[in-house]
DNA sequence: CGGATTTGACCCGCGC
DNA sequence: GCGCGGGTCAAATCCG
């Protein structure tokens, strides 16, 4: 039990699977959390979302569990989940939607850090915040503002450890990470030079 | 002024 | 069937 399984009150989920631990990181407050972002930034087809690599086997069986199995298109892209909100807007008629058991890839990692919200690179727009059971932190809800990307994260302060923060990620980005290109391009200038400049020492040789 | 955050209300699934 | 807890919506508010 993460904090507490309280016996009667109903689980809906089977608690964020978190990372095996070599995979699972915990850096400490003064460094820079070192993600797997190759991992995290790769670009998963919705076909291929069961052979993601860094996925545990209990991942696998919570993707499993959450019934991933009748939907294909998962992934994020097909969610209009929230599709219509019926366009009354009163208050009476207020989300009619139906939330279905989408079943995206889930993972969570925890890090020790003091700020909740740790930086990786993409732009996320808060949508809501609950207090959570036995836990003095609130659990925030955070979710890509890619207009295309539907990838969700919750953000939770352990209780038991209240320097370390699990964030869980749902869904993959379905569009590259903009940080992360800003910060590659100038690289990748860099790698062009100098292939270029290879080539010519090659023919001067 | 537009986008992000806050926050109370609503909806839904699950256990009893 | 009811109550609880979690997840989401959307109006109000904040901020650059």
């Amino acid at each position: 039990m993460e904090d507490s399984p309280q016996g009667g009150s109903s689980q809906q989920q089977p608690e964020p699977q978190l990372l095996p631990a070599p995979a699972r990181l915990l850096a400490s407050a003064s460094q820079v959390p070192q993600l797997d972002w190759a991992s995290l930034l790769l670009p998963r087809v919705p076909g291929s979302l069961h052979d993601v690599g860094a996925m545990s086997s209990q991942q696998q069986e919570m993707a499993g569990a959450s019934g991933c199995s009748s939907s294909t298109a998962g992934d994020g892209d097909g969610e209009t989940e929230a599709g219509e909100k019926s366009g009354g807007g009163t208050k009476g008629d207020k989300k009619k939607t139906k939330k279905k058991k989408v079943s995206r890839p889930r993972f969570a990692f925890q890090t020790r850090s003091e700020n909740d919200i740790l930086d990786d690179g993409y732009r996320w727009r808060k949508y809501g915040q609950k207090s959570v059971k036995n836990s003095a932190y609130p659990r925030s809800y955070y979710r890509c503002t890619h207009h295309t990307c539907n990838v969700k994260k919750q953000v939770q302060r352990l209780a038991r450890d209240t320097s370390i923060v699990v964030t869980t990620y749902e869904g993959v980005h379905n569009h590259p990470c903009e940080k992360l290109m800003e910060a590659l391009s100038p690289i990748l200038k860099q790698l062009q030079l100098l292939s270029q400049l290879q080539c010519s020492t090659n023919q001067l040789i």
